[in-house]
DNA sequence: ATGTCTCAGGGACTGAGA
């Protein structure tokens, strides 16, 4: 079972792009983020004509989350249900295949003098506070993933400069406790469990020749539960999907995981 | 070197967000 997470940045700037990379790569599970379009907008035709089904939580502008799957989608559910009236769609839950798939896009910060900033640790607070009993038991709690842009590079390993974003968004050491806090429930980032040592990025900046002089973070993940590891048999970021024309500032991340 | 990309509003460009 092939799944996969990829920052679009705009769906409809990128669904000719998407489209095909669907189709070449023909992952079992697709989540995406930043799709920048209400549902009514999303190409569901075209993604059904490849063979999959879509759960949508869309926004006018920004944000915006979806899974796509070849197999049923059940169980949806839209953002945390916390009652924090928050108009932004970052979070979709479906379970699919026999797992439950959880996909983010954790917000961006900016800066930590920003009230972006706040927002953002209170997001991964509220993301903790709603994951923490579902992976504590009962039924499937032991299968599952979280995954999308995190918009956290855990450690100075995931960073082409570390001394440059030093405490930095993306790289503060607050951001990078939020992110231990998600492992401390008993995920696992997938991508350092197989490649230790590997300095492999997700996201380059599309100013500064940001991806030709390879200067990127890694901060897009793929969690799964520790009942899961057992059928982890790759983990890898497509990095040929950030060259070409009209790229994403973001590479698609993906597991493999094996049957049984 | 605040250097790119995307969107909305409004109908050319500016500002926001990343």
């Amino acid at each position: 079972m092939k799944i996969a997470s990829y920052n679009v940045n705009s769906l409809r700037a990128r669904e000719a792009r998407v489209l095909a990379w669907l189709a070449k790569e023909a992952p079992d599970v697709l989540c995406l983020q930043e799709l920048k379009l209400e549902e009514e907008k999303f190409p569901h035709l075209e993604i059904a004509a490849l063979g999959y089904k879509a759960a949508v939580y869309g926004q006018k502008t920004y944000n915006g989350v979806a899974i796509l799957s070849r197999h049923e989608l059940t169980d949806v559910e839209r953002g945390f249900g916390d009652g924090a009236d928050d108009p932004q769609a970052r979070f979709i839950a479906a379970t699919t295949g026999g797992v439950r798939v959880m996909c983010a896009y954790m917000p961006n910060g900016e800066s930590p003098s920003s009230d972006k900033y706040a927002y953002k640790l209170a997001w991964f607070d509220r993301l903790t506070r709603w994951l923490a009993p579902r992976l504590a038991g009962g039924s499937g709690a032991g299968r599952a993933l979280l995954l999308g842009d995190y918009n956290v590079a855990p450690t100075d390993l995931d960073v082409h400069d570390p001394a440059a974003w030093a405490g930095s968004a993306l790289c503060s050491a607050p951001e990078r406790a939020a992110f231990q806090g998600l492992l401390d429930l008993g995920l696992v980032d997938t991508f350092r469990a197989l490649h230790p040592e590997e300095k492999a990025f997700s996201w380059w900046d599309y100013r500064m020749l940001g991806f030709p002089k390879n200067r990127g973070l890694r901060i897009d993940h793929v969690l799964v539960t520790r009942d899961l590891m057992p059928r982890l048999t790759a983990a890898w970021i497509d990095r040929a999907e950030r060259k070409g024309k009209q790229p994403s500032d973001h590479a698609p991340v993906l597991v493999e995981l094996s049957d049984t």
